[in-house]
DNA sequence: ATATCGGGTTTACGTTGTAGACCGGTCACG
DNA sequence: CGTGACCGGTCTACAACGTAAACCCGATAT
């Protein structure tokens, strides 16, 4: 009886036995989202689940094992190919751009996470976050192939875009943490002395940013990615054609 | 006399007293370097510095804080423009080839520390690492507006600059840390059961990947970033004569 | 009926960040 | 020439974390 309220009062209980792998990767994802990375704990995520903490350990390895499985299963959320197959038409732009924006859904949807899937060490050091599963590059290399690339080019195009999408996506999920919070502290602001490394940063000894403060802050995230996007296929292209 | 060794062989001491902000985020960016960031600890920090753990703390407001300036002594050197001050010649382009090569020098003499400067969260929303610093960004604006740019371009440069600096470069030090040894493990390797999770994993249900597994490994990060560079800079220079 | 075992609990330990009390030297000032 | 402040180190202590190890119990197989 030494603890019988809840550590976390979270939410009491059992949200959906029976306890596996999949659910406790699921409700860590949930509770990454809600508060953050930092205030994921072996013990609170146990609490969540109605469970004691050490229930996890047989069906997760340890801690790094599960932000792997949270890792995997957003990625295994990718989807290289949209459902109603899309006709050569569009050819492999299209399926670019589907896949562009299947994997920036993603990253929105779980700002916090996203981080995790772009800095964590793939299982192999030729697999390129955020398309980091094998499933995920092999449709990628199919779809590319399928559509007329050598082996060489789709490799290319791999690289060039994984790395399109990690730098446009980390800074936009970078962003939207920025707004929405953070890391959630847990409600106390005593501030410090020892040059309290202003929060609110004065910004008078720089004149050009302060001219363009306002164009700084404007947010162009979508449109940007989008250009950005477009530029890359029509480099792409070019690249092709030759 | 509880613990008469040093609590890590390290080295034993006093490396270079004066103990200041300075000097510890110095050995930290060391230590890193050395021993990957989980290894990073007050107390070992604090034992390589021949000193209590507990010292730090008079020069840095926690472990938070020391992070925080490890990043911004890595962005401190950031050269914007070089020391021979390029002349027009050059133009804007010589500006962005010499910032993009100074920044990827930094990131691949720290490759471990990079992650960090990419994804802890910046002083304001509208900074955008790797060029997270007012005065890298004020240098990087005034290096453009000096070139011709109106504040718009040189602002949607900055955005369209770092997108590409921090996709390329976080996946080419992800790759450098992958080879060099991703964690640094305290020497022990029993093996648990629970699907042992396959180290080397396996291909063979991936027809492509296999196919493709010798071009996958290939190293071209650095030609990758030049021609990337290129491509961007020319797609600037496309949108800035209309 | 009883042995097995999957899957939960309890307890305990080592490591971490860090608060707080202590304490000794140095230096300003009466 | 004391004497107090204070700067910057130490010592001790604690809470929170990940996790090993032992235990324990109900269902199931024999």
């Amino acid at each position: 009886m030494t603890s019988e309220h809840t550590p976390t009062p979270e939410q009491a209980a059992t949200p959906a036995r029976p306890l596996g792998r999949e659910l406790i990767v699921q409700e860590a994802i949930a509770m990454i989202d809600e508060h953050g990375l930092e205030r994921l704990t072996m013990r609170s995520l146990g609490a969540r689940l109605g469970v004691d903490a050490m229930a996890l350990y047989r069906h997760v390895n340890g801690r790094e094992d599960l932000l792997e499985g949270i890792v995997a299963a957003l990625v295994d959320q990718i989807q290289v190919d949209p459902d109603g197959r899309l006709g050569p038409t569009e050819g492999w732009q299209g399926l670019l751009q589907w896949l562009a924006r299947s994997v920036r859904q993603i990253a929105i949807d779980h700002p916090r996470i996203f981080p995790l899937v772009a800095t964590r060490h793939p299982a192999a050091p030729w697999l390129r976050p955020p398309l980091r599963s094998l499933r995920v590059v092999e449709d990628f290399l199919r779809g590319l192939t399928d559509r007329g690339f050598s082996d060489t080019q789709a490799v290319e195009t791999y690289r060039a875009f994984t790395s399109f999408l990690l730098g446009h996506l980390l800074l936009e999920v970078a962003a939207a943490g920025a707004t929405t919070g953070p890391v959630e502290q847990p409600l106390d602001e005593g501030d410090a002395d020892l040059e309290p490394h202003d929060q609110s940063l004065d910004v008078t000894d720089y004149p050009l940013i302060t001219r363009t403060r306002a164009l700084l802050s404007e947010d162009h995230t979508e449109r940007d990615f989008e250009v950005a996007l477009e530029a890359l296929l029509d480099r792409l292209d070019l690249a092709l054609s030759q």
